[in-house]
DNA sequence: GCGATTTATGGGGTTACGTCA
DNA sequence: GATGACGTAACCCCATAAATC
């Protein structure tokens, strides 16, 4: 609620250069008389008004006549003083967010780093286990071919007909388990307690999080916070 | 002399209140 | 008496000037 107090600071001195033109010499040498007013606050007054900021930011107009009246100040000394250190605070209060936005992003940067090179090692690991499983299967398939190829040559029909035999081995069946088989997943990787990571690493394992598009939906806010506070499922892939 | 900081001013906007038709 | 228009005062933020460190 704001109340109707008077500017008593600046008033007689206002009012006096009004009644020149602002043009002239008499209201140039007003401002310069106004000016030279201007005094440094000694630090017994900035000592008081800094405690009552730190209390409250705006003051109550009796508040602000009360501490006129004890620091030998005018209520609009005061009040500009509020006025400007609000100004210098929010100043320094972006530098602060920024610097905390900025220490978030690189945190979350370097931790996507690592992230991407866990998969290209996962990914790597997983290439050579499939070129293991597969060799024995090419030489079991090389040699039931030639078998089957003796057998054409046995089976070829009187009249000249050939019967072919497709073999058609399934990796799945052969032991090895395929990207959308979840329960084998969380077999293998004994996740079962953290079924939203999981969510998280197949939605985002296609590399998906490199578009700025995509960066913005991620809610990274959510994961830092569960970082910060727990940290057991990036000690899982650390 | 120069840059940073502090004090102060002025403009433009908002809100609360009083007055008047 | 209720109401809307208008004026005024006090406050705010913002940009900037001027003095000081």
């Amino acid at each position: 609620m704001l109340n109707h107090m008077e500017y008593t600071y600046s008033a007689e001195a206002a009012a006096e250069a009004e009644t020149y033109s602002s043009t002239t010499p008499q209201a140039s040498a007003m401002r310069k008389k106004k000016s030279k007013n201007t005094k440094r606050f000694s630090d017994e007054q900035i000592k008081s008004l800094e405690s009552m900021f730190e209390t409250e930011s705006r003051l109550e107009p009796r508040k602000k006549l009360q501490l006129a009246r004890e620091l030998g100040l005018q209520p609009r000394q005061i009040a500009i003083w509020f006025q400007n250190k609000r100004a210098r605070w929010k100043s320094k209060q972006l530098e602060r967010d920024y610097n905390i936005l900025r220490s978030n992003y690189n945190n979350l940067a370097s931790k996507f780093e690592a992230l991407k090179k866990e998969k290209q090692a996962l990914l790597s690991q997983l290439q050579k286990l499939n070129d293991i499983i597969e060799k024995p299967q090419e030489q079991a398939q090389s040699s039931t071919s030639t078998q089957v190829k003796a057998a054409n040559m046995d089976s070829e029909s009187e009249n000249g007909d050939t019967i072919k035999y497709e073999a058609e081995v399934k990796p799945s069946l052969l032991g090895v388990p395929s990207d959308d088989d979840t329960s084998i997943k969380v077999e293998y990787f004994g996740m079962e307690d953290e079924p939203c990571l999981l969510n998280f690493v197949e939605q985002h394992a296609e590399g998906s999080l490199t578009s700025p598009e995509e960066w913005s939906t991620f809610e990274s806010h959510d994961l830092l916070a569960q970082s910060t506070s727990d940290l057991q499922w990036w000690d899982f892939w650390s």
